[in-house]
DNA sequence: CAATGATATGAAGGATTGTTCAGGTTTACA
DNA sequence: TGTAAACCTGAACAATCCTTCATATCATTG
């Protein structure tokens, strides 16, 4: 298991001219089309930067490799994402169990449809080492999120809350992702939002220690 | 979105002897670890066949190409977890569906579990167009085996099994995911059997039409 | 043991692709 | 308006990797 030589991830130079942020912006969501058109196998930098209308010396000004770029738009993507499951968990500290659920499985799956492309696009890339290691630690911010608002619903004491968040959390990607891959058609996403509440809803009411 | 160029997928050659069906297991258990060790960027026909002890010539003779290899691989092992799940399901019919949730899921995640390695290997290669049908098969098949059991259960109706199976199949890949990608240690793989179905019980309660 | 088919070898060809860099264009600003 | 910095270009280089094929070894059968 060789350690990877360490080739540097950040981005190369950050944009300070309007142009340049226009470019850079370009150049993820070309990411983001190239890798649903032709996979992630298949995506090479010289495309990347023709869809984005840009020349790959320009993408390379502002990524120094392959994978920062692909790392980059991952981490984008995820932050978005956690960021409504933690928006959502703080503002549901001390309310009950039921509008816990409802109101954290709102916004994943809001922040999932909101970008759907991007979302499948991403599960391509989530595969490698340091991609796993971004999706670990986005799942670990979300999973202390709901943890700690689960710790303040009254009446309701749970045993084992890092791994119950775990579950619950783990399960709802599961089940989105599956409904992503499945076209993600209005019928399914709204039944996806109904049963998931359900679905938690259960579980929570199972494993909790009711007092 | 041009189609692929129709390549040959299928064995180029059946193994008569002894020796080449050897071979044959040796290239997917390389597989595997190499795909393990360097992730599915990094994995060259070469580097396979060298870890399996043989020329990459004679990898050749069996797989047209590193696309059948890895499609292959891919096709064995979910074949073994599905089958493992359509056994239980059809020796479940009939059953109260406390006990079909315990059989299905203790099925599943020893399917799981007996590879955990090459589970979490083969993450990395669902990512492709053809992969991705693939497993999509197979899930399908896991969900309709796992409707026409629920089907049956006594005084119980579910109003949409498609999707209900979707849900429950979709949950317990993504927690059975999570747990092996955060080690699968012996805790953990307990907790997820305890869990899961109380998770799977939990939401099927809720979405049947009691009668 | 001869002969035939099965199996194994690995250097070399051909194609793709990540990355650079020398030189151009545009923008900001004094 | 001049000039320095930001930005862009794309042909060329270097490296990797998939795949083939001419040749060699092994197994089976009659």
């Amino acid at each position: 298991m060789g350690t990877q030589p360490q080739i540097p991830l950040e981005p190369r130079k950050t944009p300070v001219q309007a142009r340049s942020t226009v470019t850079v912006e370009a150049v993820y969501e070309a990411t983001f089309q190239v890798l649903l058109a032709v996979g992630p196998d298949r995506l090479t930098t010289t495309r990347v930067a023709e869809r984005a209308g840009v020349s790959v010396g320009t993408l390379y000004q502002y990524f120094p490799n392959k994978q920062s770029l692909l790392l980059s738009a991952l981490e984008k993507h995820l932050d978005r994402v956690v960021s409504a499951v933690e928006l959502a968990c703080r503002r549901n500290h001390g309310q009950p169990v039921s509008t816990m659920i409802e109101s954290v499985v709102e916004a994943f799956v809001d922040a999932k449809m909101e970008r759907s492309d991007i979302s499948m696009a991403l599960y391509a890339t989530a595969v490698g080492v340091q991609e796993r290691a971004l999706v670990n630690k986005a799942g670990k911010r979300a999973r202390v999120a709901v943890a700690s608002m689960l710790a303040t619903a009254p009446n309701t004491k749970f045993a084992d809350l890092p791994f119950t968040s775990l579950m619950l959390f783990s399960a709802m990607g599961g089940a989105t992702r599956a409904v992503l891959e499945a076209g993600s058609s209005p019928r399914m996403v709204r039944l996806l939002r109904k049963q998931l509440v359900l679905l938690c809803r259960g579980f929570l009411m199972s494993v909790a220690d009711q007092a």
